[in-house]
DNA sequence: GCCCAGGGGGCTC
DNA sequence: GAGCCCCATGGG
């Protein structure tokens, strides 16, 4: 059923080619700025850092928290972004040598555990960096993936991140492609069926599935 | 003006 | 573990 989904969404939208970033530096800075926020707020976001050269890890690590939090105030809670960014770049140069090679050698399960202890970094943070940082075979789950998933009736309204994580993991084939490509296509869905773009269920190539037609 | 958004931490019970 | 508030911008 999963990957019928998946088949469906691919067909009616594309290869997503996510992450929207060019380098691992950029993914893991955008995964941590989108926290709650639309990605187009984050652009905004990573083009000031860019004209102030702040590019990279070394650079974060490098630059003073209040410019960092200047630049990035249209993702919004800037100031806690700013201590986030800093604490992840403190993390890496205190236990890799701020080397990402050095950090993504280790086994996926070692470095989520590392991760999530980051202040600042939560589940779905750390998988998003996980998989499209360091192209580790994880599933992320965000709010769309809980909204779209329960209302097809394939998980429980109250299935917590690790039960539907392990849900997706277990019903895949382990492939970082697809696992990376779903996730995105289920946000390209979720922004699709955004009550404040677009009330109704119409352009949903899932509609014949949905139990809750009238919801989105 | 009001509502809500791709999250996470801290606190309470 | 669930429920609630905090953080504090931008677009519909």
């Amino acid at each position: 059923m999963l990957f019928e989904i998946y088949s469906r969404l691919l067909s009616t939208f594309g290869y997503r080619n996510w992450w929207p970033a060019e380098t691992r530096d950029e993914v893991i800075i955008g995964a941590i700025l989108t926290q709650s926020v639309s990605w187009k707020n984050v652009k905004t976001a990573l083009s000031n850092l860019r004209d102030h050269d702040i590019l990279t890890i070394k650079d974060i690590n490098r630059a003073d928290k209040q410019t960092i939090a200047s630049l990035i105030k249209s993702t919004r809670f800037y100031n806690q972004k700013a201590i986030k960014l800093k604490n992840f770049t403190d993390f890496l140069f205190r236990e890799y040598e701020g080397d990402l090679d050095n950090l993504f050698d280790h086994d996926t399960i070692s470095i989520r555990e590392q991760l999530i202890r980051v202040k600042g970094l939560g589940e779905e943070t750390v998988d998003s960096i996980l998989l499209y940082a360091g192209g580790k075979k994880i599933f992320v789950i965000d709010a769309y993936t809980k909204r779209v998933f329960s209302r097809l009736g394939i998980i429980g309204e109250n299935w917590t991140y690790s039960k539907i994580q392990t849900y997706f993991l277990n019903n895949l084939k382990s492939n970082t492609e697809i696992y990376g490509d779903y996730h995105a296509q289920i946000v390209n869905l979720g922004h699709l069926l955004c009550r404040k773009t677009n009330p109704s269920c119409n352009q949903c190539p899932l509609e014949d599935l949905c139990r809750y037609r009238s919801s989105y």
